[in-house]
Order: structure tokens, then sequence, then C-alpha cells
DNA sequence: CATGAATGAGGCTTCATTCAT
DNA sequence: GATGAATGAAGCCTCATTCAT
């Protein structure tokens, strides 16, 4: 298993750039400096030329690889979902137990990020960081039920209907998993941002708070049998 | 009341416009006429010139009300917020029960918006469209600590409180109140969201399907003593 | 009549603008420096960024003005044409004989072009040459038609109709009076061009034989009455 | 001559190209693919990026064969006028009488162009378009001197001194034979872009309307002696 | 108080071209 | 000889904002 995971590649739907940035090793600075550089100066800022500037660059090369920066968000965005999906997998594969399953996953999604030395090129924490901060910017856009036909959030959809069957495991009589699978992932990500910056209405005061919430939120919520 | 009701005012800090827009007809113009653009061309794509072009007037007019199109942004939510606020209010104000009162506050957040005839000026139902798809933006950027410390973002850090009250009202010994209160107010506006653009994970195929899915939630997850 | 000379005002279509050039004096040094440019760089060359360097002044505030260089071409194009038919009225107006009359249009649309005082910020002359050698790149584009629909050739196409008529009053049994009208007219600009640049193949070695080309041209192809 | 016409190639400048596009299949296919391309979306929107992809191959492959896509239609053109040149001589070589032979020549100038099955890379018709519709941006520019110095224009120039001395020696008396010659070569293609875009100022409506404007004109024009 | 005009700065994007393989 | 990758420079255009009336 380790040489599979040594030659892991996270997939992403390949209208998203117009050349693989995985593919280059301009490709992969470009990957990894953008992920730097929006954590730091954020979305809004963030310029193809300022990255350019950043990686000794021209601007002009990095669209070769993405058309534009909305869809180098929604890129890294899917990557890191398809990653998580990937950790929830490691994580939950040997589970037997739904119940210990579900808690698990509760765990990878709401738990603060560490590294994953196997992507060196990609700075983990900062990519969650950016995520937490930007990545709901990928979808409210006027454009997002085009992007949504060409499939750029299926890496998204497609983690939000592993952890409802993981819900389904649970308690087959609930009647909104996916509603409580995406409460689960978008949700933790809110109360990070709260807890981050609105400390007058959070109740979560360390990294572990959501992680403990919905644990709580579904050992009452779902029956198992 | 109805004197009450008729010089109503929601107020909104007064920090984020430099004149104040219910102040004058052209104020209330930008109002109403900018809620309308935003929810048709999306915030992105928004600029004072072109609400300058749609209210036949121009732009350099506009920036004697705000300094910028993000505080617009962020004054039309807190508008909303405490608009709901009050809804909240006249809905609850007789309710003894907690939890027949944590029920009717679910529906005041949960279920569709109608018109509000008190504020002429006002498309609250366009409003509420902005509150879904673009009102994260209005703290999702890098100054929002600066503008929390402004206090811009009190009307709905209040909103939250009272909710979280009321769930207090109904389970003293529940852990995360104001988690939960957060989970349903912003929780509820990602529902509608996934409803409208991904259907594959919704469970929720109606506007009242959030509604349901809280109303559930909270009847499983506190103890009413 | 010398008062209604002063008030003159060569019409262009107004969707050739934003804003009229002549209701300013920004405008105004717009379109006299912007013939001065295209004259001395040539069309292809042309940028709004230079023409704002050129006249102390900003890009952008240009593009306030003129959507693209492509319809300022066309705008000082139909300018000319309109001057052109205007010279034409003034030219022909009190002469009687027919055969007189079209001579006498000849020499206004062949002979070399004099600077016309009572436009002070438009150089005729400058304008003339870049009417040789830019003005066809007007209307040979992808999208002559929607232009033409839009009105924007109706200067040159009046003209053309015009030179026509009198053509027709000379011979009304001539079969394609529009075609030589064009002949003239657009034939005459070639002439010109080829006498300049290609000498081996002109027998126009002054600036008046286009003139006697055409004179002789009509002289044997229609019959005066 | 069956031979003859089999061996047969136009020849261009070989200033004009880096590498003779005919001597490669990969240049045949920039000759044949870059005329049907600019047919389609016009010469200012025609960049060899574009060609690239449309040959399946690399702009820098087409950079080994032009040196700017300005010397594409130079080229492109500069064919056209030696293929034209070789129509005229097959059309009129074996006719004594110099009216009708002249008359033959404006056929093969003004007349719609039909596929040549003799050069089978190039669309004959689609490159008469891009006569009519670009070819005058070949020496319309600020180079035109320079280009003209490099013989770049030698075909066509040859072309219209063939049509003057044809015109000679139907009348040895008239004095404009040139520039009537380029009145018959380029006013046709005027002519023919008039009818198809500018309708109110056409008497041409067919095809064939240009070619009876001109056999009008010389046969009132010219005395056969 | 409201507005029209003007503008500097910068965004996004493409072009034409070179370099290395 | 053909090609893929990279890039500097520049194009076009819009934004947010200020100034003068």
């Amino acid at each position: 298993m380790d040489d599979l995971l040594n030659n892991l590649k996270i997939s992403v739907s390949d209208g998203l750039y117009l050349k693989d940035p995985e593919s280059s090793d301009l490709g992969k600075k470009i990957i990894g400096n953008g992920i730097m550089l929006i954590d730091k100066i954020g979305f809004e800022d963030f310029t193809f030329r300022k990255l350019g500037a950043e990686i000794q660059s021209n601007e002009s090369s990095i669209y070769r690889y993405f058309e534009n920066k909305h869809n180098f968000l929604v890129y890294i965005t899917s990557w890191f979902w398809g990653w998580k999906e990937f950790q929830l997998l490691l994580a939950t594969n040997n589970i037997k137990d739904p119940v210990k399953k579900l808690n698990t996953a509760i765990e990878v999604m709401a738990m603060p990020v560490k590294e994953d030395i196997r992507f060196k090129h990609i700075n983990e924490v900062a990519l969650n960081n950016i995520i937490i901060n930007e990545s709901s910017k990928s979808y409210l856009t006027k454009k997002v039920d085009e992007d949504n036909d060409h499939g750029y959030f299926l890496s998204y959809k497609h983690l939000v209907k592993h952890v409802s069957a993981m819900i389904q495991d649970v308690d087959r009589t609930y009647t909104f998993p996916l509603s409580l699978a995406t409460t689960i992932i978008n949700g933790s990500l809110n109360l990070h941002f709260v807890s981050e910056h609105f400390s007058s209405i959070t109740d979560c005061k360390d990294g572990i708070g959501p992680t403990m919430f919905y644990k709580n939120l579904i050992a009452q919520l779902l029956k198992s049998p």
C-alpha cells in the first residue's frame, strides 16, 4: 500500500485547467505558491500578476494553466475535497461499527488539518484556511449552474454523499441524511470561522469545539439499531 | 402599536454610511435599486457606476452615502438581520411555551421570506436572495476583524444570541446553544442554496425543507424540562 | 449664410460615441490629436493609451467618449464624409448645368483636400490621408453588417447616392449610376494611394491625375441629353 | 501542356517566407487552413496560435515558415494575383481580337471565382473572399514602401500592367491605361463587397453585375482602331 | 446637496516571439 | 525539422475615486 500512496494523485475535473498543473514543476509552483498567496492576502486581492511575481515568473505563464483566478480557486477547492475524501477513506476504512465510523468521519471533517507529507508542494494548513475563508466564493457566483454542469463540484458533492451514506448506516430511518452531512461539512467551516473572528457568539473556544458539537449532535439525533 | 410600526426604522451601525440613506429619497433609491441590481448581476459585477446608471444619477452621488460597495453590502446585510430580529420579535412575543417559541423562531429563520409592506423601498425577497448568495462575502474578507471592531456585525450577532437564549430557555443543560443558533441561521441559508443549485445533495426539495430539518433537530437534541 | 456656417456641426451617428466629443474641449482634443496620431503611426499601432499620452490625459478619459478605437475610426470617417457632402453642396449649389455640376463634384471628390478653417480642431489634410490609408478598415471587418444596421455608414452612403443622382441628371439612360459613383469616390482614394506608393503602375503622377481620369471617364460614358 | 500544368507552381517572392510552405506537407496545411481560418474569423482576430490549434500543431512551427501574420497575408495575396495572372493567360492566350481579349480579361477579373482543382490545398473561393475583405490591409500599412522595395507586390503590379497592355492594344490613344486597369481590378473587389454588404448603394444585385459594369465602361471609353 | 467630468491605477488577457528539447 | 513550454510586453478596458461646479 505504500507504493500506492506514493504514486497518489488527487484527481480534479480537467475542465478546470488548460494544462494540468501537476504535470510540470511550474504548475506545482503555481499551485503551491498560489495557495500561500491567497491565504496571505485574500482571494479578492489575489491576482495572477502578484502570483507571477511571487514565483519569479510572468502572469502569462499562469494563464497557460488556468483560464482565470476563479477557476484556480475552484481547482484548489476541488483538490481539497478530493484530499479530504482520501483522508476519510484512510481513517474509516477498517472501522466496522457504523457509529464509530461516523464519529471518525466527523473528526476528519471538523478537526484542525495537519500537513500531509505525501503532497510536498501543497500546504494543507494554508489550504484549509482558504477553504474556511474563501471557498464559498467558488460557488456563490452567477455562473454556479454552468460550473456545476461542467462537473466542477463533483469532489465536494461526492464527499457529502459519502458522509450521508455513513449517516444512513447508523440510522436508516433518519429523514435528512444529506442535509445533515452538509451541515457537518459546511457548518464546521463556519464554526471555525466564527470561533476565530466572532468570539462573542461561539461556545467552541478551541480547535476541537466543532468536533464535540457534531458528535453530540449525531449522538442525540440518530438512533443506532 | 400601529404608530410604532409606522415610524419604524431598522437601525444600522452609523459607521457603515457617510450619510444616512434613509434620510433622503435618493438614499432610499440607492438602497432599493442597489438590492435589485445585486440580486440581478451578483455582487462581483455590481459597481456604483452601474447603480448610478440604474437610478439615473451619477456614481459620485452614491459615494456621498457609502464609502464603497463593500460597506453597501454590509449595510444591507445588517439591515436584513435587524429586520429579521424584528420579525422574530413580532412572531414570538406572545408565546409563553419555550419549545413553541423556538419552533416559531426556526420558522422565521428558515421559511421563505415574504414582502414586507412596511418598508416600501426594499424588496425583501430580492434581499433574501442576496443574503443567501452574497452575504457571506460581507465577512469573508481580510478586514473582518476591523469591521467587527466597528460594530458592523452587531445585528447579526444579536440575532444569534437571541436564538441562543431561546435554546437555553428550552434546555439549560445544552452545551452549545450559540453554535446551534449559528447552525440554524447560517445553515438554513446554505441549505436553501444547495436545494436551488446542487439538487443531487439535497433532501429538501421544497421551500420548507430546511424548516423541517431544524425542527426535527431541536426536538431530538434538546430536553425540555 | 455666414452665421449659418459659423454654427455648423457635421452630424455623426450618435451610436458611435458614448459622449459627444464636440461637446467638450477634451472631446475636441481627442478628435484633433487622434487624427494627427493615426496619420502619423497608422491605425494598427494607434492605441488610446498613446493618444492619452499625446493629450496629457489618461486613456480612461478617452473611453468615456468612445467604446474602442474601431468606433473612433468609424466616427472620424463618418465625419469626413459628412464634411465632403457639405463641400459638395457648397461647390455645386449654384450650378444649373448637370454636366458642369458633375464635373465639379468630381473635383470635390478627387482633388487634394485643403484645410477648412471652419473646423479649427480638425486637420482635414491629415484626415484625408487617413481616409486614403485607413478608412477601408472601418468597414472591412466581421461586424460590418452590425455596424451598418446601426447606421454608422449613412454619411458615406448618402454621399454615394448624391453623386449617383448627379450622374442620372446627366444621363437618365445610364444603367450603373451607383456603381459609377462608388467607382469615383472609392476609386479616387485608391488612385491617390497608388500614385503615392506604386509609381510603376500609375499614370497620375500629380495630385490632379485622378480628377482628369474621372472627368474623361464620364465625358465618354454619359450621353448628355 | 498537361505536364506543364501538373508541375505548376505559382511563384511568390521568396522574401515573404522563411521556409517555402510549398516544400512540405506542414507548409501546405498552414496555407490551406490559414486561408480557411482568415476567411472564417477575419484577419484582425487571426493569430498563429489559433492556426496552430487548427492544424494540431504548435504556433512555433508556423514561425518556421512565416515571420509574422502580416507576411502570411501578403503571401497568400501575392499567390492569389499570381494565380489570377495564370487564369488570365489561360483564358486569353488564343484570342486575337484585342476587344474580345479585354472583355475576357474583365470576366476573369470580375466574375465570381471557382475552385481550381490544380491546387488541392487551396480553397480559391475562400481565398477570393479574403482578397475582397482583407487584402487591402496587406498594403495599407506604414511599411508598404519597404515591402514594395522587397518586391512583395510584384504579382499584383504585373497583373495591372498586363491588363493595361490589353487596354492599350484596344486603344493606343487612351491616356490612362494603368488607372483604368487598376480601376477594373480593385474596383471590382470593391463592388463585390458593396453588393454584399451595402445593398442600398449597389446596382449590381448579382455576381455578374461588376462584369457588366466594366464591359460597358470600356465599350464607351475606348475607341478601337 | 447633488452631480458631471476626469483620471490613475490596475485588472484580465493575448500576442508575438524565443528557447530548449 | 518540428514542437512544447515559457515569457515580456502590451492591449483593451473598468474600477474606485476625486475634483470642480
